[in-house]
This record gives structure tokens, sequence and C-alpha cells, in this order.
DNA sequence: GGCGAGTCTATACTTTAGTATAGGTGACTA
DNA sequence: TAGTCACCTATACTAAAGTATAGACTCGCC
């Protein structure tokens, strides 16, 4: 049966996830208030498979914790479990060599599915995480766009001039030449690069 | 036992995967070569937990046969499996209801945790899939930039004008100029905008 | 029916982008 | 030392982008 190693500061979630993941899944879970405690626990010892940090927690200084723990424990499994974390915090922690990214939003069942997947020697991000309210920005800004002007927008993004969008479109330059003019002004910048460089960062087309 | 019902046109590949699914874990393997087939195979019956389609594949055509086989079968879990696909084809086929993505260049061990992760229920997408080998190339066609024509691009990928980034750079705007045509002919580009586009997709800036 | 929004086009214009050619500097090198 | 290369600038040009104004058409809406 496999020994994990929980360390986050909040009792409650802390005292509640081990409870849950050793009635229900029979792991052997040890518990930790904080980093100090955790690197502590595990001196010395290997036997712990997988230790999961809060990002947010005593001693964990951003990423720095986890680098520490990587470096100091290589073959041990580490996730990074957080509530509030981005996608990027979350990229970045797989790159400095974490085993998983655990977001406090998941179920139960997905948790206790994500250290299986990590325990068996995979690497755990959930694609779909920190996706959901960009989407509500991008649509403001762009939903002022007319039909035409969106569809001028896209050629923008393949960097095409106002030639080739005119004849991709079947209308005259100066309608090209129009409607970008007007889809600047809307989105409140100076030049098509501008336009084509927002809407890719939005990632619109 | 679960039922896997999977679908590639390439015999070799296709029974190998078959086989070592069934004898290593033991799961029910059905095999088809195309996706009429697999759809026939599937048809009337619920009996299959997993299918696995190829993305290149007779009937596929791109992810309308995804499309399809999850309009027809919503309550089955349908994974796609390519080895050419890129990580939009992955996040577009995830985006449209797949349960996973499956490259081929996954291990025979990674293989079986994904199928086993997809089963319990959650969905599928290695994280790291898709960023390691377009370095390579990103290094190979910006490497002929000098160190001012690196400057100027970076100023491009903000949007910036000839003038704006004179200023910045305190050089005459003609200099720009000759930067800016110097470094389209280097990427192979026809204009700014293109410039700016291809280094944003890089993730040079 | 009138009204507004979106569309298309035209003419005319200014500004910016991009090309071409030529010449000068300093640094590094065969 | 001569040659090469990156860099800077100048002049001069063409092409493309962007602005401004005005007229015309369609369609849905009050």
């Amino acid at each position: 049966m496999p020994n994990i190693l929980l360390a986050d500061d909040h009792d409650l979630v802390r005292d509640t996830i081990a409870a849950y993941l050793e009635t229900v899944e029979g792991f052997n879970v040890l518990t930790a208030a904080n980093l100090a405690d955790a690197m502590e626990l595990m001196r010395g010892l290997d036997a712990i498979d997988l230790l999961i940090l809060d990002y947010n927690m005593p001693g964990m200084n951003g990423l720095e914790g986890l680098i520490r723990a990587r470096r100091d424990h290589p073959k041990c499994k580490i996730a990074l479990m957080s509530g509030v974390a981005n996608r990027d915090v979350a990229t970045s922690a797989m790159s400095q060599g974490a085993n998983g990214f655990i977001p406090k939003s998941l179920t139960a069942a997905s948790l206790v599915n994500a250290i299986k997947f990590i325990l068996a020697g995979e690497r755990y991000l959930p694609f779909d995480f920190g996706t959901a309210e960009p989407e509500a920005k991008t649509e403001g800004v762009f939903s002022d766009l007319s039909a035409r002007e969106l569809q001028t927008l896209e050629q923008l993004c393949i960097g095409l001039s106002n030639k080739e969008i005119a004849r991709n479109l079947d209308i005259k330059e100066v309608t090209v030449k129009l409607h970008v003019k007007n889809l600047l002004a809307k989105l409140g910048v100076s030049n098509r690069t501008q336009a084509a460089l927002m809407a890719k960062e939005r990632h619109l087309f």
C-alpha cells in the first residue's frame, strides 16, 4: 500500500483529505502543516511514495519549496496542490520537476484517480484547468465586431494584406480598409499587427 | 474486464497494440481498420467501454469522425490516437468531447496508464505533448537574425510602428526599416504582421 | 413608412511600410 | 592589411495602410 505525505496548513482540508484517502482507498497517509515539518518527516527515510505540497503554505515561497523538495528527494514523486494558482504556476511547477498538479477544485474521485495515475509513474496536469474564465473577457472585447469585421480580423491573423483579404472575401480593397479601420477603433488598437496579436492572444483564431 | 475497440488502418500497429493490451493487461480488445467498420461493430450494442480512433484513418476526415462517433455514442468513452497530430488537433479533439488524446510516442506502460485513467472517468491529454521539438526548429529560423534585428522583431511583437521602434532603440527610422526588411527576408515572410505572428507562435517573446 | 445598422463602393488624401542604392563606421579576422 | 560583417545613415522611390467624406443598398425594427 503506497505511503503518501500530505502537507497543507489548513487543518480541516488536510485532515479530511487524509481521512478520505485512508478510509476509502486504504492509502497510508502522513500529514504535515508546513514544508519544514514535511521535510523533517521525510529525512532519512525513503518510505514516502508521494509527497503532496500545498502551494500556499508556510515555507513554500512560490515554487522554491517544490524545487528544494525535488532536490532533496529526487526519486520521490511530488505533486503540487493549490486552490488559487493559475495555469502558469501549474506549468512552471511541471517544468520544475513536479509529477503532478492538483487543483483543489477536483472531485474526491478525480483526486484519487490523479494520485493513482501519478503513482503509476505518469505526470498529471488537468488539461482544461485555468481555461474557463478567460473566455468571458474575450467575448466582451470582440462582441462589438460585426460579422464582416470578424472575418477581416481572421484574415489579419494570418498576416494577409488588404488586397489579399479583398480577394478572399470577394469585395473591393477600399471596403477592406473600412472594415480594418472600424475594427481597429473597436478593439482600441492602432494598427493591424496589434489587432492580430490581440486576437491571437485571446485564442480566437 | 473492460471492452476496448481499437480502430487503426495500420494492421501492424493495431494488432500489436491489441495483443499487448489483451495479454499483458487482460483487456478485452476488438479491432477495426476504419471508422465505418468500427461504427458497424458498435451498432446496437453498448458493450464497448472505450473506443480508440486513429486520427489518420479512412472515414475520419479530420475531427469529423470523432464528432460523429461522439454523437452516435454519447456515453462511450472515446480517445483519439495519432502519431503526427499537433497540440492544436489534440486540444480541438478534447473540446469536441474526446475523453483522451493518445500520441503514438507513448510507451506501452504509459498507454496502459492512460487507458486506465480514461476508463476511471478522467480525461487524458499529456501536458508536455507537442512542446519539445518545435524548440529546435524555432532556434534554426531565428538564429540567422542579428542582435539588432532580434531587438527590432521584439518591438514588432508588441505592434509598434517603425517610428516608435526607432525611438526605443535610439536610431533613425530608416535604419529600423532596413532591419525590418532584412528580418522579413530572413524569416521568409512578407510583412511585419506575419513576422510578429511567427515569433509569437514560437513563443520567442 | 421611416430609421438605424451593417454593408459596399467611390474619390481623395496623409501616413506608414517596404525597397533600392549608396556610402560611412568600427570590430574582428584571414 | 585587406576583407568581411554588423551596424548606421541618407536620398529617393513605390506600395500599402489608414483616414475622411459621401452616396447607395439591404434588412430588421418601431
